[in-house]
DNA sequence: ACGTCTGAGTTGGTTTATCCAATCTAGCAC
DNA sequence: GTGCTAGATTGGATAAACCAACTCAGACGT
């Protein structure tokens, strides 16, 4: 489901904090049929909600928020822009990281085991149950 | 180019052990143009490698491999698999999981600071630059 | 040498998804 | 009533995925 085409897009400008149709419409250029789709999709899936929200001399139209489900996705993003940043640089440099909100702190995404203890990648091994 | 359609598939049956052509289409179902198309991309974007091996009786074929680059993936689809696994869990529970191959303890995927120290998501904060 | 078999792609045609522009739908302002 | 606007819907063009049939190269049996 989150492997569609556009749907992690939305998830990261929602993570940054876009909730209206138009503004993730014009922040991907993506097409308002496809967004739609995906918004149903989402709000479907848990990932998002929808809210009515009215402004001034308007009639009530629909927000969009990341429930806490959605929430969670903020690992998978930052690891695929960890990734990204490491292995595809631009010359800009990153266009997006993680800090602590309390601290202040930059903050990168890694392994830790039972008791917190960051174990590094080459040391972890991906177990598959099945064939 | 990680967010098309199979990538990642692809990618998680590598880490799983896979190697061969016959494999990545047996395991995925997909159709072995797009597995052909797929393969070259991921070897173009220097996520796997092509290695010649021969079985005895068998003329010279490839195998594909992943690339230090793609073993850095393993963070995204273990990210991935923990999000799936809270969020949209399978009544047979997970299917896959992460462990330390030193200590053969479970290990999850968690923010932590410049000086290891795990950060709860709730306290993360993506930042943006440009719009 | 000749024909057969097999894994790894290729190719051609169909189905499905995306894209794009135009259109529709409320509800508010006037 | 009429006009305006954000959000959503529709229809047709383009691109991607799908599927089955085919090719190709080399090893093997005879």
């Amino acid at each position: 489901m989150l492997g569609e085409r556009w749907t992690l897009l939305i998830v990261r400008d929602a993570l940054a904090g876009l909730t209206r149709f138009a503004d993730f419409r014009d922040s991907l250029g993506i097409a308002s049929d496809l967004l739609t789709s995906r918004l149903n999709a989402l709000v479907e899936a848990g990932v998002m909600e929808r809210r009515p929200y009215r402004e001034p001399g308007a009639r009530v139209r629909h927000s969009y928020h990341l429930t806490p489900a959605g929430q969670e996705l903020v690992t998978v993003l930052a690891s695929l822009q960890q990734w990204g940043d490491v292995n595809r640089p631009h010359e800009e440099g990153p266009s997006m990281w993680s800090r602590s909100r309390s601290t202040g702190r930059t903050v990168r995404v890694t392994f830790v085991d039972d008791e917190g203890t960051p174990v590094p990648r080459e040391d972890v091994d991906l177990v598959f149950l099945g064939t």
